[in-house]
RNA sequence: GGCGACGUAGCCAAGUGGCUAAGGCGGAGGUCUGCAAAACCUCUAUGCAUCGGUUCGAAUCCGAUCGUCGCCUCCA
């Protein structure tokens, strides 16, 4: 079956045709820097992360663009609303680029940590300003735009195709109580392209029609146009965003250019807690590095993996644990692998066929990446592993590597675990592999001598220091006590 | 008020017309082990919010009802 993906555009699953036959160029809106990243984000950003690894597995050259937006949005809707970057450096007393410059490192920090690669290109919106002025005075020259004191609105009534993506009308708009109308606006669903900066207001640069700022959606269709071309295949990003946001994205790239923008567009949903949206406006969210105190980031990674992107997620300590657990074994099996291939035996066939489990794995990732079925199949595996593993007549030493590097690819690479990688994705810090030899072998030598008592004060002074000690017929081995602990 | 989702075992979560409803966690029992740990084996939803309908056949399609949530203001 070929990859097909949900297509917000037109709420099917379609096949994925990219425009240029092997390039896939690709936006995602990255966060506004103004505060630390929290689940939500991880869900969103791991989502697309394991899409464009897939798609480069499937031999895909991806073009990969995702912006930091730093010159923050209005707070509200009125023309008092404060710049939210604005507000929070006016709080903590920096500079709003100091601030943004301090939480896009934090990102970034939260992100590798994660395992999720780097964007190819990260522009900022504060660097950007003058494509997103040439793009406003194009839609003003198209008739699509006017300009109110100083300010510029993109002119909704004007542009036909409005609410495509959303599949809202203008009537649906007005009927709704939240749109309020503002003087300068001609009409209510009218949106900012362009906004005057007040006296206080620190962010501003100088335009064609006075000093201000860019509006709300601008920056996203400058900028993905600027790297990506006036038509490109993907556009990601969180399902809050499919309006307004994307819907002015729409409306400003393709009134300014006539032709469509984008392919398809893929939207992630979010993580609840209680069955609640995770949000800074609940104030419920639990930020990554609070999370990577309690869990690894490879648990975090693995527990939103194991649902589907397009579905929510509910967060809770228990099903963290749960993903903590699950994780574990996975990584287990790698290492018992990794053993057997270590003592470097002749051995026979399993008869364990790894090219079922690869249609498998692309069976499941073909239909709108579903990560969590590709993660059941990878179980399956496991099991099969160590059922092989236990049956006493060893491997094949080819046999072993070949399921190594299955882990490593599948599990490593594309979903981005680290398993077999040479990167658990683990924050404890090493112990010295040496001294917890000798301190193995000491412990083999009571056991001979039956010295229960003092052998079992290694391991379990070990365990208190975070090692677990499993003996085995080949010998004891060790690990960290299981991700996630 | 408008628009749109979702409701599958104690928890997380696949499955969207057809064998006995994936997988993980948890739980019960067992094998292995000096004891553990790890691993493996067996069991753990006659049932997919409820009630109707369509169909030879529905968790899957249609309708109604109940419940939860999202968007309509910045938000991944």
């Amino acid at each position: 079956m070929p990859l097909v993906l949900y297509n917000t555009l037109s709420r099917t699953k379609e096949p994925f045709q990219p425009l240029h036959p092997d390039l896939v160029r690709m936006y995602v809106c990255g966060p506004t820097v103004y505060g630390d990243s929290h689940l939500g984000h991880a869900k969103s950003y791991i989502s697309f992360d394991v899409i464009v690894r897939y798609l480069r597995f499937l031999g895909y050259r991806v073009l990969y663009v995702q912006n930091i937006t730093d010159v923050g949005h209005l707070t509200d809707d009125a023309d008092e609303g404060e710049d939210k970057l604005v507000k929070q450096s006016r709080i903590d007393r920096m500079h709003p680029m100091q601030l943004a410059d301090m939480y896009t490192r934090s990102y970034y920090d939260d992100m590798d940590a994660l395992n999720v690669v780097r964007p190819d290109i990260a522009p900022r919106a504060s660097g950007h300003i003058t494509e997103q002025i040439t793009l406003i005075e194009t839609l003003l020259s198209r008739d699509l735009a006017y300009e109110a004191n100083g300010s510029v609105y993109f002119d909704v009534p004007h542009y036909a195709a409005y609410g495509k993506l959303s599949r809202r009308t203008l009537d649906e708009m007005n009927a709704g109580t939240r749109v309020e109308v503002k003087s300068e606006k001609r009409h209510p669903a009218d949106f900012a392209l362009w906004k005057r900066a007040e006296p206080g207001h620190i962010m501003r640069w100088p335009s064609p029609w006075g000093e201000g700022f860019p509006g709300w959606h601008i920056e996203c269709s400058a900028m993905s146009m600027k790297y990506l071309g006036e038509s490109f295949d993907i556009h990601g990003g969180g399902l809050e965003n499919q309006f307004p946001h994307h819907e002015c994205e729409i409306a400003q790239s393709e009134g300014a250019t006539g032709r469509p923008f984008v392919k398809y567009w893929l939207h992630n949903n979010m993580v609840t807690v209680d069955g609640k949206k995770m949000g800074k406006s609940l104030g419920n969210f639990i930020t990554l590095k609070d999370a990577f105190a309690r869990w690894t980031p490879g648990v975090v990674r693995f527990f939103i993996l194991q649902s589907h992107y397009r579905s929510t997620l509910d967060f809770s300590a228990e099903a963290l644990e749960g993903a903590a657990k699950g994780l574990g074994k996975l990584v287990n099996t790698m290492r018992n692998v990794q053993q057997a291939a270590a003592a470097n035996t002749t051995g026979t066939p399993s008869g364990i066929d790894l090219e079922k489990h690869h249609q498998a794995f692309l069976t499941a990732m073909n239909d709108d990446f579903n990560s969590p079925l590709a993660i059941a199949g990878l179980f399956d595996l496991s099991r099969e592993v160590n059922q092989a593993l236990g049956r006493g007549t060893p491997l094949a030493q080819e046999e072993l590597n070949a399921i190594e590097t299955f882990f490593a690819t599948h599990a490593g690479e594309v979903l981005g675990l680290g398993i077999g990688t040479g990167r658990e994705l683990s924050t404890s810090q090493s112990i010295d592999p040496e001294l917890l030899s000798l301190f193995i072998s000491l412990r083999a030598d009571l056991r001979r001598e039956k010295l229960w008592g003092l052998s079992d004060k290694i391991r379990d002074g070990l365990l208190a220091l975070g090692i677990v000690l499993e003996d085995k017929k080949e010998g004891t081995a060790w690990k960290r006590v299981s991700a996630g602990q």
